[in-house]
DNA sequence: TGTTGACCTTGACGCTGCGTTAAGGTGTAT
DNA sequence: ATACACCTTAACGCAGCGTCAAGGTCAACA
């Protein structure tokens, strides 16, 4: 028995169209082209067909499917585990992603007292708090403390009372350091202020606080671009101006 | 405080051809742009951006999240409702891809007497009865029946003896079947045989066996065209004969 | 002042797996 | 002869950018 696209197409399942492009991307060939152009498929490329589709159903890409319905001695099983690997990890993270859909929800409908401004702000904040947790990295190396880890854990588990309390806090920060930074000296009483209230202000990511991780941030403060631009932001100077407040709270310089 | 795209990008933690993408489809455009056509952000871009990317963390589309920042009444809430059904449908079918792609591998490692060939001549069979019960939606509207639903269940819980028996069994049905095709009489013998060999298939598949819906499923034979080209691979007009051996066993027709 | 080198611009292709016209040839039944 | 169903290649479109390419701009350094 023969089979033209559209009757193979009808007896699997697919659409003709599908079947040309296995055919350009050298998947599935037709046994034959006939005088007018046609192709011709046959009870191999039938089979090959139902190979093809068995992997399609287990979510396999193309190029994957054609090494194992192409190479005679492709290990198939370790493909089979690799792909299933990537499939777990997927569901971790759409697991991950459904939880922080339903957690925003509830935000939005059951708490009344945050306003859109008031939440993007705080919003905004996590977003270099998580440069914070990235980058992180480098404190954890030096300082060998699991504080980063603990720390998304802690925001996680921040109540909404926390939430305000830590967002007032990161704001005294900002206007304590913009009043100090006039000044002009980190050594100040105003500078130092600032310094405790960011203390104040990381206790609530960091489980344990050390001077030495206090100082390296203050550091990083300045020698990542990102942070710098953020502190930077409305008085240039500002992030080196808090890393040597910080270092003189913490006693490192004097 | 103004941002050039690099700045911006390095600030959020995306790439600056994100920057552009967003402003070329309008979902995020930059304040101004300077006499070199540059593009300038200022804070309202940089607080709208965090929104943006809040929202493109929750994996929602650049189309929803243009609503969602740009509408100033557009309920959110809701949008982020339907969001999370569809990750919850998403999930369900991960599982079920999941669960598909070990019991593959299972059936790639453990057992052995099944050679490559076999295996997808028995994933053929499968397509053809996948078929069957896409199809198989109008013999239970005719004859009310859970039985299409059960056939899948029942399939799932196959053991190995009792695939290698249905395999064997559809095997037999087609030989039977196309000995008794050249006789020509559906009435006769070997017809019967195969009628009788395709009820017992078909009780593998089929909680319940009742002559009509073993009627109605030889009609559909020679209705669908999925199945006509099926059946009637090696010999055309295999599928009607089928059809009427089947009449003739079930005695509804003589 | 000329020249790097790091930025910026628009434009356009590539990726995945096809769906979907479009423009035109073929097969067969009436 | 005509209609109609089928076949062909070619090409764009989809989401969300990554990645050149070709060329203008800007600050710093020799």
């Amino acid at each position: 028995m023969e089979y033209t696209v559209q009757k193979l197409a009808t007896l699997a399942g697919v659409s003709s169209r599908t079947l040309r492009y296995y055919d350009e991307i050298g998947i599935l060939k037709p046994a034959r082209i006939n005088s007018s152009g046609y192709r011709i498929y046959g009870q191999d490329e039938v089979d090959r067909l139902q190979q093809i589709l068995f992997y399609r159903e287990l979510g396999l890409d193309l190029d994957s499917i054609k090494k194992m319905v192409t190479a005679p001695y492709f290990d198939g099983a370790q493909a089979l585990k690799e792909h299933r690997e990537k499939l777990l990890e997927k569901r971790q993270q759409l697991d991950a992603l459904i939880a922080n859909v339903e957690k925003t929800i509830a935000t939005k409908e059951g708490r009344i007292t945050m306003s859109d401004q008031e939440k993007f702000e705080g919003f905004k904040k996590k977003l270099v708090e998580d440069n914070e947790h990235k980058y992180g990295e480098e404190i954890r190396q030096k300082y060998g403390d699991d504080q980063v880890d603990q720390s998304n854990a802690k925001m996680m588990n921040m109540s909404q009372e926390d939430y305000e309390k830590v967002t007032k806090l990161a704001n005294q920060v900002n206007e304590t350091l913009a009043e100090a930074f006039k000044t002009g000296d980190p050594a100040g009483e105003l500078a130092q202020k600032a310094a405790d209230l960011h203390k104040q202000w990381l206790t609530f990511y960091w489980k344990e606080y050390s001077k030495e991780a206090h100082a390296g941030l203050g550091q990083m403060y300045v020698d990542d671009e990102r942070f710098t631009a953020y502190y930077d932001k409305e008085q240039p100077g500002t992030a080196e101006f808090l890393r040597d407040a910080i270092l003189i709270y913490t006693g490192m310089k004097k």
